[in-house]
DNA sequence: CTATCTGTTCTGAC
DNA sequence: TGTCAGAACAGATA
């Protein structure tokens, strides 16, 4: 699949009226009446630099690109503007796309990318109740699937899964229909706790992981199971373990988790 | 060197 | 329908 699916000249001389969110999908809305959604993947990211070339802001994946020259050979796009700024689109493994539709499609939710979206985890509509009604339609499924399906919930990828389900203090392999709904109160908030950890270490788009040194800061050392796999837990020094549920690593502690 | 892993999601087989 | 392996790709790690 080609990462970018439309002409250069679908959005050339448009403006970018404002951009927004839903999952993992951004959406910027052109001053054209079309709308661009940009989907990051596993390796995408963003970058901004100012005309002056000395301030940058940067969201996604990160990793040294972000503080070397720019462009790079993961480098997928770059959108110039008036003001002499530039956009880099990057995405080492090419996983990512950016695609046009009207954004009147996309307001009235009629495209294929964004019409089964769930509820997303920071609205009220993230409660209890709902995460019961949805486990009447897959109540085989274990817990770590379940909060993945962006279907079910907006945004929670496989680390958010992970550790949500350690602060909530439940196996990731726990079937859906077993679970109490006390439990169901523990994982709703296990999860906005590990997004909120993720976003205050990681997630602020001027000041991520990378700093001006090129040194990894310390967003990933907030994490309690997440590819610790063999080492002991934070917690009880129980050895983290690590199984394959639905193709994508897991991770939990034995003792902290039941 | 080989094997396996990776902040994701879609497709085709059953 | 639901579930699952495999695929798309470019590395990094053991």
């Amino acid at each position: 699949m080609k990462i970018i699916q439309f002409e250069t000249k679908d959005i050339i001389g448009s403006s970018i009226e404002d951009i927004k969110r839903r999952a993992k999908i951004l959406i910027f809305n052109l001053s054209n009446n079309k709308s661009m959604l940009i989907h990051l993947k596993m390796t995408g990211q963003l970058i901004w630099e100012k005309s002056s070339k000395k301030k940058r802001v940067s969201g996604g994946h990160p990793n040294f690109e972000m503080v070397g020259n720019l462009p790079t050979k993961s480098t997928r796009a770059i959108f110039y503007f008036d003001d002499k700024s530039v956009l880099y689109f990057n995405d080492q493994r090419k996983f990512g796309y950016m695609k046009l539709y009207d954004t009147e499609k996309i307001k009235k939710r009629e495209i294929k990318e964004i019409k089964d979206i769930g509820v997303d985890p920071f609205s009220k509509k993230f409660n209890v109740e709902y995460l019961i009604r949805q486990v009447k339609r897959f109540p085989k499924r274990n817990i770590k699937q379940f909060l993945t399906d962006q279907e079910i919930i907006a945004g929670i990828g496989n680390i958010y899964s992970n550790e949500g389900l350690f602060y909530a203090r439940i196996l990731p392999t726990r079937i859906i229909s077993n679970i109490l709904k006390s439990e169901w109160q523990k994982i709703k908030d296990g999860v906005i706790k590990a997004l909120k950890l993720g976003l205050k270490y990681g997630g602020t788009s001027d000041n991520t992981f990378v700093n001006a040194e090129g040194d990894m800061g310390e967003a990933q050392n907030h994490l309690m199971v997440y590819r610790r796999d063999g080492e002991p837990c934070k917690k009880c020094k129980s050895i983290i373990k690590r199984v394959v549920l639905g193709g994508r690593g897991t991770f939990f502690c034995p003792k902290c988790q039941e």
